[in-house]
DNA sequence: CAAATTGTTCAAATTTTCTTGAACTCCACG
DNA sequence: CGTGGAGTTCAAGAAAATTTGAACAATTTG
C-alpha cells in the first residue's frame, strides 16, 4: 500500500524534474499519519543519511514540508504538506521563478548581441528575439495565475 | 548570437525534462529564417544523425515543427513553430496528459489495495487516497484550462 | 532493377545526474 | 569543557539518461 503510494510521487517528481529520493520521502511522509523523523525515514527507505538531508532541504524549500515540534526529542520531526495550492505555489516561486528571472538578464543580452549582428540577418533575428521576449513577458504573467486555479 | 539564442532552449527544454540535443535543434531552426534538412542539423550543431532523427521525433509530435515542402528536394524540411499556444498545448497532449490518464487506473489500484489494508490505518490512508484523488481531478480541470491563457 | 539517398532503430558508449558515506559542524547535556 | 547525537556537506562511486554510430528499411532515380 504505502509503497503504491511512494511509486505514484516517485513518478510526479521525476516528472517535474525532482530527484527519486524526494518523492519516496515525500511519499513515505504523505502515507503516515505521524511526523517523521531524518532516521526513520532512512531506514524505513533505505537510503543514505545524505539523500534525506537533501532531500527534506528541497521538501522544505518548496513547503512541501512541515516540521512538527515532538516534546522531549531533540530530533526534528517532519510532517507532509497536502494542500495542493501550497506545493504548486512553492514549486513555482523556487523552482520555476527564478529561471524566468534570469530569462530576463539574458534577452538583454540577446538584445546587446542584436546590435553587433550581420545585418542581412538582423531583421529576421530581430523579430524572433522579440517572440521571445513576448513568450517570457506571457510566462511571466501567466504562471502566477497558475495558483488561483487551484484549491 | 545564434548559439545565444539555442542556449535559451536548451535550457528551456531541460527544464520540462526533454533531452539537450531538442532543444539544440529547436533552437537552430528558430533563429533560422529558412526551414533546414536533418543534415543541415547534423552538420550545423555537431550531433549525430541519430539524436538528430530522435529530436526531431519529438517535436514532431509536439508540434514544435513544422515541415515544411521545397521543389525538387526529397529531403524533409522543417521550420520552428512559433505560436506559444501551439507548443504548450503540445506539450500537454503529449507529455503531461499521459501521465494523468494513468494516474487514474493508479488510483483505482490504490483504492484496491485499501480494502486489503489494515483496519487500523485504514481511516488515514483512506483519507489520504481521497486527497489525492482529489489533487488528480483539479489537474485534469486545470490543465487544458492552461492553453487557454497563452497566446 | 541496382545504386544511391534519406531517414530510423537500437545496442553500446558516453555524459549527466543522483546517491552514498565519511568527515565535519553545531548544539545540548552532563 | 568534552562527549555524543543530529544534521549537513561534498567528493567519489553508482545509476540513469542521452548520444553515437553502424546496420537496416524505405524510397527515389537513372
Amino acid at each position: 500500500m504505502e509503497t503504491a503510494v511512494i511509486d505514484v510521487f516517485v513518478s510526479a517528481v521525476k516528472l517535474i524534474g525532482l530527484p527519486k529520493s524526494v518523492g519516496e520521502i515525500y511519499g513515505l511522509l504523505f502515507s503516515s499519519p505521524l511526523p517523521l523523523t531524518l532516521d526513520s525515514l532512512v531506514r524505513r527507505l533505505s537510503i543514505s543519511k545524505g539523500s534525506a538531508s537533501q532531500g527534506l532541504k528541497v521538501l522544505r524549500s518548496v513547503g512541501a514540508v512541515r516540521p512538527v515540534y515532538v516534546a522531549g526529542d531533540r530530533r526534528d520531526h517532519y510532517a507532509a504538506e497536502t494542500e495542493l495550492k501550497k506545493l504548486v505555489a512553492g514549486f513555482i516561486r523556487e523552482e520555476l521563478q527564478p529561471r524566468l528571472d534570469s530569462g530576463t538578464e539574458r534577452l538583454s543580452h540577446l538584445n546587446s548581441l542584436l546590435a553587433s549582428s550581420h545585418p542581412a540577418d538582423s531583421a529576421f533575428l530581430s523579430s524572433r528575439i522579440s517572440k521571445l521576449a513576448q513568450w517570457h513577458a506571457r510566462s511571466k504573467s501567466v504562471l502566477p495565475l497558475l495558483t488561483g486555479l487551484l484549491d
